[in-house]
DNA sequence: CTTAACGGAGGGAATGTTCATTCCGAAATC
DNA sequence: GATTTCGGAATGAACATTCCCTCCGTTAAG
């Protein structure tokens, strides 16, 4: 990945996550980047490729802590909370790339694509999940309910936090992971 | 309210749900109207203030069917239960309303007035929560934890199902409501 | 009862701005 | 010197918003 292209996608995220798709010109990404604005349509096909191709790396950047937290744990409640811890503290340390996969998580102009290659991400996970579920540890729920309960639980708190709703210290953090692993845990 | 108005919230909705803020131009929303752009300016102060008022009235009308669930119970299990599932069943009738809120949810547009118009619309939930926390039947979580398990989950578990991802037949149904109760009853 | 004056809502053409995108000369790299 | 990358002025389209003319209902005067 050229330096350019990245300076691109760190300006686009800077600044879309703060002022919002059609409040943020091109010429304004391109400045933030110290860019001409025709060296983007270099890297990206337009404004849309742009937003796509941030939004994937963006996961797979934060596939990266939930990964970390898969081998820290022995028990299936370890590992789930490893996960959650790493992957809260990932979101409030990247609260920018966070709220912007939160805002244009269903967005119109997601493409197809881009789903499918955000769905690679998650399959980390799902070999806890479907070792949990063998083991009895965990309730036989589809996956994506599953999902529910870390990564949108998790991105929900996060923002929570950093809005300054609920103030997550160590407490609040244990309470948040323990509801929800007793959402998925089996009886 | 005029029924120009109300036919501009609807225009709206519809057009935006499905196309996105930067994809509807005023003039397109006029004429799914029947109305002339000008007249939309004669309701609403701009584009921003358009989205924001249909914004209050699409919580308003979401919290109904989440206050009708509250007289059908008698535990606060069953109460939780009702209120969950009207309020899902509404989501998948009224699905743009549905993605219209979760598409908004967290943009950078809606002003701090609407936020707190929203928030009006939870305290129906507020007084369930702190009886059942009082009674002991619910864990004493802050309280936007416990509507994540209401609100987010339920919107998000129809988004899933809208989308073909989870079929949430009367089984997934029950399933995703056990685990959200798991999560807020106190052990 | 008729008609004239008024006021306010509606419509939509016109305006001016704001971009996304292009394109070509300049700079850099090889 | 050739080839690729860069920059940024220029272009053209799209669109939010305005402005003023039209239309209609209401009221007042005759």
């Amino acid at each position: 990945m050229s330096e350019k292209r990245t300076a691109i996608l760190d300006a686009t995220l800077e600044l879309i996550s703060q002022r919002g798709f059609h409040n943020t010109p091109m010429s304004l990404i391109a400045k933030e980047a110290n860019v001409g604005p025709g060296t983007i349509y270099r890297n990206f096909e337009n404004k849309e490729a742009l937003i796509n191709q941030l939004f994937v790396e963006l996961k797979r950047r934060i596939s990266e802590p939930m990964l970390a937290g898969l081998s820290e744990g022995r028990t299936t409640e370890e590992i789930f909370q490893q996960i959650w811890r790493r992957t809260f503290q990932y979101c409030l340390n990247h609260s920018e790339e966070m709220l912007f996969l939160e805002q244009y998580h269903n967005s119109p102009f997601l493409t197809a694509e881009t789903e499918a290659a955000t769905r690679e991400y998650q399959t980390p996970i799902l070999g806890v999940f479907q070792n949990g579920v063998r083991s009895g540890d965990l309730k036989d729920m589809p996956f994506e309910m599953f999902i529910f309960f870390v990564w949108t639980a998790i991105a929900s708190h996060a923002q929570l936090h950093l809005n300054g709703v609920i103030i997550m210290d160590e407490d609040k953090l244990s309470q948040a992971i323990q509801a929800c692993w007793d959402a998925v845990k089996s009886n």
